[in-house]
DNA sequence: ACGGGTTGTGCAACTAGTTGCACAATAAGG
DNA sequence: CCTTATTGTGCAACTAGTTGCACAACCCGT
């Protein structure tokens, strides 16, 4: 129940239509609430029907075809409502480790790559966070707006710093091909 | 597509039944993909019907009612094909990064209390690793299977302390009452 | 022996997210 | 101009996970 609300987020932060915010989902406020256009399409049109946004009378009448969406008191309100509700955390589900524990049993035969591979799209992605966090947060931050946006770029590059060692330590420990438990 | 891939693992890890699995995965393997008892009752009856498992002949006939399933060889071929083959990883979803984001354009009013509680949740989480690690992994651990689920609790106990330290880090930064923003 | 909790299994309906496709409008290239 | 690529919007069908409920059997106390 958190999509509407992550595109309530990102209208406060900016009035967009739904390809900027498909684009928007696809950096920043993707990086921890990932959707797809379809879905956003989707959802655009329930907000706007529950009277949470509406679409801005358009500048260049029906020329480009692109509806920009603002939100409305009542998305605000809904949005505040929902940022200080109680919410039980979500149970996890990490494919990586299940296929490690896996491993444990039927042996890790063919599992270096796909180790590696994610190796290399975790270091991706915290080189990302970094060139943002030296663009966009400078030394000596100020308002509680940018601080806290700084603590989420934080947990975004603090968990990538972990998987990248996580993975390193895992791809360390695999055990040789020669020696590779392989039960029958 | 991994719901049956992790009970293949648990059924290999020790034959169990339909109730026996809902509480390993509440303990154990639900630390890392959390299931409910029906979701695994459903895919029990679907891995029996691909021929992936089967029930095992009950030694008490009838009696309690008690089934209990093994993995057939089918099954333990398809888990070794999911654990080598390469996936990307799944786009990630938190909510409460998100509240923070949002919390940054309306207002941090009344998220305290909640950033308390997950903090108290998480805090309670990395106790139980900690008591498992202590247990099941005395220093000096030598065989392959061992370090590898070892290797995953190691990522369970990090996460959870990144976790308690970045809320701890997030209450800290919370603006007191007074001067909170709230953008009318 | 009977009423109430616990154990164990399961169906049905719903919600959220994913995948695949469609199609109009404009921009860009020959 | 005419075609092709890109931009922008959206529907439909499917998959995975969640919620709510049902119900039989056994176990325990009175």
């Amino acid at each position: 129940m958190s999509l509407p609300h992550a595109i309530l987020t990102a209208l406060l932060e900016r009035p967009s239509s739904g390809l900027d915010l498909t684009r928007r989902f696809d950096r920043s406020i993707g990086y921890f609430w990932s959707a797809t256009h379809q879905q956003i399409y989707r959802e655009l049109g329930r907000l706007e029907a529950e009277g949470h946004i509406r679409a801005l009378p358009a500048e260049q009448p029906a020329r480009g075809q692109k509806k920009a969406y603002e939100v409305l008191p009542a998305g605000r309100a809904e949005l505040a409502r929902w940022t200080a509700a109680a919410q039980d955390p979500k149970p996890h589900r990490d494919a990586m480790l299940l296929r490690l524990r896996a491993a444990a049993v039927v042996g890790t035969a063919g599992l270096e790559a796909d180790l590696r591979r994610h190796l290399e799209l975790h270091r991706r992605q915290l080189a990302e966070y970094e060139e943002i966090e030296e663009r966009d947060f400078p030394p000596g931050e100020d308002s509680a707006q940018a601080r806290l946006q700084h603590l989420v770029l934080r947990a975004g590059i603090e968990l990538e710093t972990f998987w990248t060692r996580w993975l390193t330590e895992a791809l360390a420990g695999l055990p040789a091909a020669e020696d590779r438990p392989q039960e029958p």
